[in-house]
DNA sequence: CGAGCTTATGGACACCGTCCATTTCAGAGG
DNA sequence: CCTCTGAAATGGACGGTGTCCATAAGCTCG
């Protein structure tokens, strides 16, 4: 019946693979995505320069699997935020994007790493699973409650989704707005947002 | 009255520092962003690895100029574009949104570079020149034919950068979209973002 | 107990950015 | 004309990185 068993975890170190992972997300708060090295989360970790290679196969590999955890931990959240409001569709597609800049104002670095393509694999069945867990949670919370008369849910989805990350984008690489801006008046811009994101919901077919 | 000449030109190289930015962009281009680099400029230029550094005092000075440059070529793309829509808001919001469109699929890797804040220093006089003429674009088609009951301007322009940058992030990076869908629905997702444009345009005053 | 596999080690290599002393050379001033 | 100066270019060095390698250590199981 152990054929089959999970290896087992105290080998000499014990856990070294979820040390790592807990080392390069301290690096990655604290020193930004290029603060994030092999050699770094080893020495943090107390072992050789060349132990990561056990557990990741490249640089690449370590911050993949970094990202299918933050990837996790933001669909946790918008999953418990929307499921309060599985019933009112306009309050839970506020509380998926007002989730969505919590998480991305709280750590921004984390949420930056999400997206770079470049230096993570998107393709990575954890991180692609977890991805599309947040997908699937707006496009649950678009699909009911729906008005006959919109275009697809897709398409809503889409332009929904641009809004979210593109204010989040301009917000954290600080695109066309003043850095006085920038602190001062996230509350006004968040309203702002969401009152947009209503008109998307409640918009007509646009002509084809 | 030679006093305050400008420097002359034909120094050893001629024009090395223009031969630099050249081979960066090249290099941009075909390898993106980490393809760029100081030894490698200078490789490709045919000089000393050391050389740059008398033109730029860093990889982060260097990776600034490029993006001025590209800055630059995007804002004066814009600039043509909207003024040819000069004395029509609606017309004009599309071109403003259709050049950005434009720009960042035909070179994603430079648009990419644009917004890095990691990488370059968007206080640099240059860059920050060329990114104030990108926003007083978008602002002046926001300013002509405007209807009375609209919210402030700036307003408007972070709801509409927010909505361009977004989408064309979330497409260059593959965000929450199927690998399929990028490529077939890119004229139908373009229609429908410009649609919600005008809906932005045209929507009502937000309750404070 | 010993075989075998996983894990950890330390060294090596090729890059990279940056600093340094040195050399080269165009142009200014005597 | 000739020297002098200072910017530009060179080559070497250092520390850091990712990746590969041979080696050693430790656990599991036959």
């Amino acid at each position: 019946m152990k054929a089959k068993r999970k290896r087992t975890v105290g080998q000499k170190h014990g856990d070294l693979r979820n040390e790592l992972l807990r080392e390069g997300l301290k690096l990655l708060d604290t020193h930004g995505i290029e603060g994030v090295t092999i050699r770094g989360v080893a020495r943090e970790a107390g072992v050789a320069h060349s132990a990561p290679a056990n557990h990741f196969r490249s640089k690449r590999a370590l911050l993949t699997a970094i990202a299918a955890i933050v990837f996790a931990d933001l669909a946790d959240r918008i999953d418990s935020a929307t499921a309060e409001m599985a019933h009112h569709t306009e309050q839970a597609i506020k509380a998926f994007a007002d989730t969505c800049f919590q998480f991305a104002f709280d750590a921004p670095n984390r949420y930056h790493l999400l997206w770079q393509r470049q230096l993570i694999d998107q393709d990575d069945p954890a991180v692609a699973a977890e991805m599309d867990r947040v997908y699937a949670a707006l496009l649950s919370v678009l699909r009911q409650d729906r008005a006959p008369h919109r275009v697809d849910i897709e398409t809503d989805a889409i332009a929904i989704w641009s809004m979210i990350h593109g204010y989040i984008s301009m917000r954290l690489d600080g695109n066309l707005v003043e850095a006085a801006d920038t602190v001062t008046n996230l509350p006004r811009h968040k309203a702002i947002l969401l009152s947009l994101i209503d008109g998307v919901y409640s918009r007509e077919v646009p002509t084809p």
